[in-house]
Order: C-alpha cells, then sequence, then structure tokens
DNA sequence: CTATCCGGACTGAACGTTCATTCCGCATTA
DNA sequence: TAATGCGGAATGAACGTTCAGTCCGGATAG
C-alpha cells in the first residue's frame, strides 16, 4: 500500500474532473483514504503536487508513444504509428490525458514542468520540420502544423469523452487520415 | 455608466485569465471598480454570472458569424467566410472567445447553457451535413467534422495567444486551406 | 519468549486566511 | 421625506496548511 501513489492518483483523477481550484486537498485526501496531513509529508504544497503530476504524466506519454519506435520508417507510417499510440494511451489513460490537456497552459504549472513541455513539444516537431525539407509536410510554420495535429487530437478526445462521439476504430483512422491531408503537402 | 457592463466585462476578462474558481468575487468587484456587494443586485450569484456570460458570448460569436451572410453560397466559399470571421471575432475579442473555450464542458454551466451551445453547434453540424451529402465533404461523422474543424481553430488560437504562433494572414490563410483538405472529399 | 521502549509514519482537529454572500448605513434622486 | 442604489465591512463556511498526539512494527532488555 504506497500512499504516495493513492495520493497522486486521487489528485489525477480530481484534477482532471473539477480542475485545480476545483479540488480541495481534504477531497484529495479523503478519495486517496489518507489524512489530509499525509499529503503534506509526501509534497510541499498543492502546488508542488500538480506539478509533479504533470511531469510524470507528460514523460509517460512521450514514452509510451517513442518506445520501441523504429527510426527510419517513412513519415506517413511514423504518423500512423504515433497517432495510434497516442489513442491508446488516451484510451487507457483517460484520467491524465484529460489532466494534461486542461492544465496545458494554467497559470501554477512551474519552471521545470515548462522546460519539459517545451521539450517534448519539440520532439515532435522536429518530425515534422524534416517532412518539410523532405516536401512531404505542408511549407507551412512547423508550429502551425503541431496546433493542427493536437488540435484534431485533443478536441477527438474530448467529444468522445463528452459522449458526442463513438471511437470505433473505423473512426480513428479517419480522423488520422484527415489529419494527414491536413498536413501533408 | 453602465454597472452591469462593469461586471460583465471584469468577470469576462478574469474567467478567461484565471478560470472560474481561481477569481474571487472581490476581485471582479475590484476590477469592476463597484463594491463586492453591488455585484448582487445585478447576479444571484457567483454562478449565475458565469453563465449569464457564457451565453450571452455564445450568442455573440454565432450572430457575428452569421449576419449578412448570403445562403446558396457554395460550401468552399461559406467555409472562408465562416473562418474569416471566426478569426476576426477570436482577435477582436480575445477574453471572450478564451473564456468560452475555457469553460466550453465546465461543470458549472446549467441546462441553459449547455442548451445554447447545443442548438449553436447544431447549426454549425448541418452545413457539413449537406456538404457530405453534395460528396464535397468527407463520408464520416460529422461529429468528427466538427470536432477537427474546432480542435484547429482553437488550438491555433491557443497557440497564438500564448505567443508560439504569428496570426499572419497568410498563416491564418494557410490554416483554413489544411482544415478545409482535411473534411473535404 | 515476553515486555518495554522507541522512531517516525500517520491522523484529523485546529489555525489563520480567503472565499461567497449578506447586511446596513450612507448618498443620491425624486 | 421616502425610496432606491450602492459600497464595503461583517459573516460564516470552506480553504490550505500545521501540529500535537496516536499508532505500529521492529529493536532492546529482562
Amino acid at each position: 500500500m504506497d500512499k504516495r501513489e493513492d495520493i497522486l492518483q486521487a489528485a489525477l483523477e480530481l484534477f482532471a474532473e473539477r480542475g485545480y481550484h476545483g479540488t480541495a486537498v481534504s477531497l484529495i485526501a479523503e478519495k486517496a483514504k489518507v489524512g489530509s496531513g499525509t499529503i503534506y509529508r509526501y509534497f510541499q504544497d498543492k502546488e508542488q503536487l500538480v506539478n509533479e503530476l504533470y511531469r510524470y504524466w507528460k514523460t509517460e506519454v512521450a514514452k509510451a508513444v517513442k518506445e520501441d519506435l523504429a527510426d527510419n520508417l517513412p513519415l506517413r507510417t511514423l504518423f500512423h504509428e504515433t497517432w495510434s499510440r497516442w489513442v491508446e494511451f488516451a484510451m487507457k489513460n483517460r484520467a491524465a490525458y484529460s489532466f494534461l490537456i486542461a492544465h496545458h497552459h494554467a497559470p501554477y504549472l512551474d519552471q521545470a514542468s515548462v522546460a519539459i513541455n517545451e521539450k517534448i513539444h519539440g520532439e515532435y516537431r522536429i518530425f515534422f520540420e524534416i517532412g518539410r525539407q523532405e516536401q512531404i509536410i505542408k511549407d507551412i510554420n512547423p508550429e502551425l502544423i503541431m496546433a493542427i495535429v493536437t488540435g484534431i487530437f485533443s478536441e477527438m478526445m474530448r467529444e468522445y469523452w463528452a459522449g458526442h462521439l463513438q471511437l470505433t476504430p473505423e473512426l480513428i483512422d479517419q480522423a488520422e487520415e484527415a489529419c494527414w491531408h491536413a498536413i501533408r503537402r
């Protein structure tokens, strides 16, 4: 019984559902089945808790997307593989992905969290920059390419979680293809 | 000097920047230069205030996008016109658009707000459904089409406001074209 | 083996602060 | 004078955080 894990898990779910300011520390304690004081044995304060969560899951997604990924795949194949893994992660870890997009630009994220964010963002962007040079991807600002891909993906997940969209394998493929049409030359 | 307007404007900017739970009523009062009690002369409580704001601006965007819009335009032209108006609105009313996307699925939105949401959502979707029948738009779930378009658009604005993207007229056109490529047949 | 002791993980009541909301007296207008 | 609009101090609930005390498993003493 790892209390630190229990606290992180409870906080993740509550922050994802109710937001940072909408979640009282006592509520996290209750859900994690610990005394509220215990939270302060593991985390300096509420802000450190949310940052630790953010960095942990941001890194987890990046790991899940990258691991055992053959390099020198053609870009279209790489895109397909990445898209699939992203979907798989988001569906397996709804609270985590939901938490990440909700806190993406939150003012209480500290320097370290912002740094991790930019690092990972850059790792994805580089692929589109290469594709652009190879004239596979549209000749437009790679930041816009990133916005298109992440925008489509996160909105699709939001609508799925809101119950407006059924994520069948066909729909996931259709979304991927549409996304590719948006960014390919 | 209309205090009700002052309160709505102050609340809009604060909610957009700091979120609902992150904004104290006293802060709204200070920014609007009224006593905190005055807010309760115009609004039942904080929740009614946020809902009134939401419905007001949701309706405003819809109006701005629709007004004086010729019907029987070809869908591609209609899409261009809508995209342009949407951009114009978002840039002229940063706080309002930012507020709207931040509170899109918030749990404190009441029935009336959700109803307006669905009504306007449906008005947009119908165009894509027609385009689908006319075989101009991809033969996929119209909700996915909606998610693609709103996802690209709102992510683009977020990145612009975060300072990561310069919204030049060319970039706006490029984004529109990319978005069209995603959804056209 | 049993009894006693001990460190520190843990709890939750309590603290000071901040919150949303109410209340009341003053100012303004009629 | 009476009625209304308003500001901001007052109120109590809820917040994040603290801390005195409890509990428990293992070390020590008998």
